[in-house]
DNA sequence: CTTTTATATGAATGATTGTTCATATGTTTA
DNA sequence: TAAACATATGAACAATCATTCATATAAAAG
C-alpha cells in the first residue's frame, strides 16, 4: 500500500517516528478539530463565548431549526466542549471551560494575521 | 425555519449579535479547522513538525499510497498550511509557518490536560 | 390529568469528502 | 529521445455527516 520510490529514508523515518504520538492520540486530535470544523458548531460556540444561552435563543440567533441546534449541541456535549443546566423547561448551555475559548481564539488569530 | 418558542430573547440576541463576527469569517474559521480534522492530514503535519520531508518519505512513514498523500498535501497547500520546494525530481514539503505548529500544539495540550 | 412549552432523538436523505485507480506531468538518466 | 522515477490529478466509489421531519420526553400551567 505504501510508496515504492527508490529513496532511502530509513534514517529520517527513524528520527521522525520516534517523535510521533500514537495513531490513537492523533486520531483523537483530528476528532477534536473535526468538531470545530463545522460552521454551525462554530457559531454555537461563539454564541456561548460570553454567556450561557437556552436552545431556542441559539436557534433564533442562528436562524436554524431547534432540531438542528439540538443535534449539534449533543455533538458538542459528547465532546465535552459545552455543558448545560436545566431551569424548569428551559435548558441553558455554556462553554465547558476556557480551553474551548482559547482554541477558538487561536484560529481566530490565525485568520486575522494572514497577509 | 428558526425556533418558535415563546421566550423573549431580543435583549440577549442584540448583545450577542453585536459581538459575533460575520458569517463569512466564521465559515472561514470552520474551514480552517476542517483541515485539521482529518487524521491523515494531522499525521502529515506532525511529520513535518521538525523538518521537511519528500512525498514518498511521508507516504512510507504513514503506510499510505503516494496518491493519497499527494491529494492531502494539495489540500494543505491550498490552505497555505504547508509549502514546498523542488529539488530535481523530488519535492520537499514543510509547514508553512509557526502558526500551524501552535494550532497543533494547542489541540495537543487540550487532549493532554483532560481529566 | 390534559395541554402547552422546551428540548431531545431516531430514521431518512442529500451533500461532502477521503481513498483508490488510472493516467498525466515534469525531471533525470541512459 | 526513450525509459525510469517522483509527484500530481481527474473520475469513481464508499463512507461520513448535517439537516429535516416526525415523534418522544420532560416540566409547567390550567
Amino acid at each position: 500500500m505504501a510508496s515504492e520510490c527508490k529513496h532511502d529514508h530509513t534514517e529520517l523515518l527513524g528520527r521522525v517516528k520516534g517523535e510521533m504520538p500514537t495513531d490513537e492520540f492523533l486520531s483523537d486530535l483530528a476528532d477534536l478539530y473535526k468538531i470545530f470544523g463545522d460552521s454551525t458548531r462554530i457559531k454555537i460556540m461563539f454564541s456561548l463565548y460570553e454567556e450561557e444561552m437556552c436552545v431556542c435563543a441559539i436557534s433564533e440567533l442562528l436562524g436554524m431549526t431547534q432540531s438542528a441546534i439540538s443535534h449539534q449541541l449533543k455533538v458538542l456535549k459528547d465532546a465535552k466542549l459545552v455543558s448545560n443546566r436545566r431551569e424548569g423547561k428551559t435548558i441553558y448551555y455554556r462553554l465547558a471551560d476556557d480551553h474551548v475559548k482559547s482554541i477558538i481564539a487561536q484560529g481566530f488569530d490565525h485568520l486575522l494575521e494572514e497577509d
